[in-house]
DNA sequence: TTGTAGGCGTTATCAA
DNA sequence: TTGATAACGCCTACAA
């Protein structure tokens, strides 16, 4: 360790005024003199003093920095759509000075509380929850309590937790809206569970399709748990029992990547003898695979957006924030069209 | 905001204990009495206090933080490497009970020598700089200063900066290697410059493929820029140049997934009328591409190994850290055959 | 075995 | 326009 750092009172001493009038020119007030402003400064540059930020967080009781709370994956950081959301959330908190800590939310971090600790010991001033389900009840222990807990792409129907997500409805509506246009009457749904979000996207395809005059036996279902593999399995069972089924809407771009190995493996060309539409696209997905349709909830863009609400509601802006953000349809080629 | 947060004195008070004893006791000291222990522990759990995190670093002058600090890339928490070694020194800090920040080294934070901020400020006991390239010269500043900052995959051979790197030059001759065994004479090199493990993966490709005879001019080389899109060109004109090539070992999993994409573009198939093998494979690169052969680095290891030997850092158990970590060749299928 | 008291480096409230 | 001074909540000698 070098010697000890700088303090407020050592670049007093230098200038020769009060501790207090440091503290007042970094902190801008209007009452100081030009004179000693930039005397101070002065010092502060020369010195290379930074405040100490645990006596900063001490005296004014808040940190600046933001917990994202990511779900206990394997290697759930290496994850396009996690990294993408985190990284929009990092450009967001950094424009306005906040730091940004990563947290999962593993058996230790549930069992022991650990999100209260976050909040309560000061470490964070809110925390920002990825990938969370409904099976994670322990959240609706944070409703009301005036922490500042956000969840993304999920909410609870039965708790007013604040949430931003992707417009899942529309999602729905547009995926099913795209293939009626191409004229697909047997389509097939794969998408996760215990997310809300998840459960709208679905019935509002299956609403979609049913006000299109398609009988819902026509419109089959299974779970994709949202991995590549199990919506490959899905997407196989629902092919063998269905095999009249021109096209699949799959909830996200794993699952949708799925439905596209599984086809690949049984001979099935994409997108001539079926189509696949997923939703959350990630670059990785359009890319690997331009015969696919998707929808694009921007989640750099969410990301930021959350950031930005976030901060909003440390400022007092608003109780509770339950926001839904636009998503567009990605029509990469024309590809899908109806099979004979 | 709820009601103020519980202290140290609230739970004294509770127990009619002086608040020193409270603090004793979250430390574990042995001079409390079973009796005391209990008691104070009881009530900490009936009321859910928690430490304040600002007033224990200022007394302690430490945060108990790791600033992982990323490059300044479009989407960089996206990328698999730097999310799988995240994710690696996630899991390593957080079993130590540190927290990890994370940060962008983007203009502002060379200019206003965040790097810095970070330390002096106490928000981060040390930092770990990802992706980090020779052009980096304000990190030789950091040399010495008894700052806790430490190089992943980079170092520079003219400061003595900590670092914790994958053994580069086993990695290039592994790829060399495992291509002459196979018959492979003609091959191409697309590699990253300016960051020094780049430099010792591509010579020590060279020096193996030259000890075993073959002349320099055989073995042409391309910057690859450590993306896809420049790899892809760089194979472009380097089979263009020499159609001869029977191999091409690419610096990293992007640069080798470029490579391939260039031969299916031009009709070449892979591996049958050329062999790729790539470093740093994440999990993607492989999958994606089962021809692949490639030198893994264990990156998730990689990160795990970077936190602990952070946390020795802390301890005071070294001055300076130099490792280098063990790579392996990965062949997926017996691919790689030389042509005709 | 426990309590007292000073200090950590800020912010914020008053006086001057 | 500035300077004392009291928090903020915890840690740690040192005293009892």
């Amino acid at each position: 360790m070098p010697h000890r750092a700088k303090t407020m009172t050592d670049i007093a001493k230098e200038c020769g005024v009060s501790q207090s009038t440091v503290s007042l020119v970094l902190s801008n007030n209007p009452r100081i003199s030009e004179d000693t402003r930039s005397k101070v400064l002065a010092a502060i540059q020369r010195t290379g003093y930074r405040p100490n930020i645990h006596a900063r967080g001490l005296a004014t009781n808040a940190s600046r920095v933001f917990s994202v709370v990511l779900p206990d994956l394997e290697n759930v950081f290496a994850e396009e759509y996690f990294g993408t959301l985190l990284g929009g959330i990092y450009a967001g908190a950094s424009a306005a000075g906040y730091k940004v800590v990563v947290d999962v939310a593993n058996m230790k971090f549930i069992r022991t509380q650990e999100y209260m600790d976050l909040l309560n010991s000061r470490r964070a001033d809110g925390m920002i929850f990825l990938g969370s389900s409904l099976y994670d009840k322990y959240l609706v222990s944070l409703e009301g309590g005036g922490l500042r807990v956000m969840l993304v792409d999920n909410y609870f129907l039965d708790a007013k937790l604040s949430y931003v997500a992707s417009d899942h409805k529309a999602a729905g509506r547009l995926a099913a809206e795209h293939l009626l246009k191409l004229g697909h009457r047997r389509i097939g749904l794969i998408t996760g569970t215990n997310v809300q979000t998840a459960q709208d996207f679905l019935e509002a395809a299956e609403q979609t399709l049913k006000a299109a005059g398609i009988p819902v036996e026509d419109t089959p279902w299974a779970d994709g748990r949202f991995s590549e593999a199990k919506a490959c399995e899905a997407a196989g069972s629902l092919l063998a029992a269905r095999p009249d089924l021109t096209a699949i809407i799959a909830g996200n771009d794993k699952m949708a990547l799925g439905v596209m190995r599984c086809a690949r493996e049984k001979g099935i060309r994409v997108p001539d003898d079926l189509s696949v539409i997923g939703m959350d696209n990630v670059r990785s997905a359009g890319a690997a695979s331009p015969g696919l349709t998707t929808v694009d909830p921007h989640l750099n863009n969410v990301g930021l957006f959350v950031a930005r609400k976030m901060l909003a509601w440390m400022h007092g802006e608003f109780e509770t924030c339950a926001e839904t953000l636009p998503v567009d349809l990605v029509v990469r080629q024309s590809t899908a069209r109806p099979r004979g």
